[in-house]
DNA sequence: TAGTGGTCTAGACCACTTA
DNA sequence: AAGTGGTCTAGACCACTAC
């Protein structure tokens, strides 16, 4: 413990028993010993010792129970993925993802888009539609729709990176998003677009976007290529 | 605030501010009220009533901000999902779910199953398939493997309910789950099954479910008719 | 400068689990 | 009966924001 530091106390311990779980150092299903005690050891009250083992509890790391005591988890949980970039995700798997810029401009919004959005119809929004491709093939096919005001999204910055990275450089805090994804057999434009046969399975997805205050920052009607991609992620049950 | 209830009192309030929300007696965007204040009024300690404001803070109702105050969140973001059960979810939706048990049995884990349930290869597991119907019509093939030991499935209650309502009724607290989406076109066998044309398009997902401890309780290959269904969800940005 | 949330302490009593 | 986590109190000081 640095109580000189800037982090938090609770945090650094935190950060410590993870890492200690992370390692192997804290076994599957032991005990991590009562916490009145841990506090003692530490020189931490109470209370701090709480709050650090709390958050790995959130994050599903740890098991409390009243009468038995405080456990590592059995089978590390993978933690739950970020807000998956399509983007991002290409790039982790060393697939060289490029975008090619079919269309970007301002318009106003459709009964769909200002719905999802949260804002009037016929408002102003910029409609941005992306062809993503790795190694050269077309992976997928983006429609986003963005309020003004937030982020001016330049042709030149999409083609080099993801939408989400450039929104989060212009200062949004991307907090939460509503997904749907279901599958459809692809139309001929489609078809042509992302180099499937007629009628090949896309998968589609249509997902809104919000910031920490709740407000919409971005809608998107995305289809993907099925024999290319699948989206993997994470439920919680809520407690 | 009831102090005779065994209802926390952080708890109580937290419900209170949230039904106020929930009801537009708290604006979105409005302030709260400093906490000091608010705990005064109450007649409550001030970790009271910021462990029952951090709840709200965790569910997305409400943004913090040092030196500023505590907010509501602009657009109530909808509350992120149960663990989708398609049972449930027909049976919200008022269609009448039906389930039709074409398999049932315990059966050597193969090594796909085995690695889903950090389990030995070859050991137990039961198997269940199923094929679940709305309105009489079929909707979805579901074929899963449960570790013997946590439920043993009967046919008439699967053909009664949802897997995991009786997961639930056996003591097994549900905790998080590992998906993957995807999409491809009907192979002959399932076309049958489904009613769908050879060719057509359905949503595949599998499913590792894990309980509270970290244990995976449950895994599931599912087909989906993509013409009659698609998955709704709210992903979480780790803070 | 005033007001806010963020962190921290040193106690207390209770409910639950296990033996 | 002993030990655990769950809840709660009444203070304290600090960092950040806005005016």
């Amino acid at each position: 413990m640095d109580r000189s530091s800037p982090v938090p106390l609770y945090f650094q311990l935190s950060q410590q028993l993870e890492a200690a779980i992370e390692k192997g150092r804290l076994a599957p299903g032991s005990l991590l010993g009562n916490e009145i005690d841990l506090a003692g050891r530490l020189g931490l009250s109470r209370p701090t010792v709480r709050q650090a083992i709390q958050s790995l509890v959130d994050k599903g790391l740890l098991v409390r129970r009243r009468g038995v005591g405080t456990q590592v988890v059995h089978s590390q949980v993978k933690r739950p993925l970020e807000l998956s970039s399509l983007y991002d995700d290409l790039e982790a798997a060393g697939q060289r993802p490029a975008t090619r810029v079919l269309h970007n401009a301002v318009e106003p919004a459709s009964a769909e888009v200002a719905a999802a959005l949260g804002i009037a119809e016929g408002a102003d929004v910029h409609r941005v539609e992306r062809l993503r491709l790795a190694h050269d093939e077309p992976m997928a096919y983006l429609c986003n729709h963005l309020p003004v005001g937030l982020l001016a999204p330049e042709t030149a910055r999409l083609e080099a990176t993801g939408l989400y990275r450039l929104m989060r450089a212009a200062g949004t805090t991307l907090h939460s998003a509503r997904q749907t994804v279901g599958a459809r057999a692809a139309a001929p434009q489609e078809a042509e677009l992302l180099a499937e046969p007629e009628g090949a399975p896309l998968l589609t997805m249509a997902r809104t976007t919000f910031d920490d205050t709740g407000r919409a920052v971005e809608f998107g009607s995305h289809i993907y290529r099925a024999s290319r991609y699948s989206f993997e992620f994470q439920l919680l049950v809520r407690p």
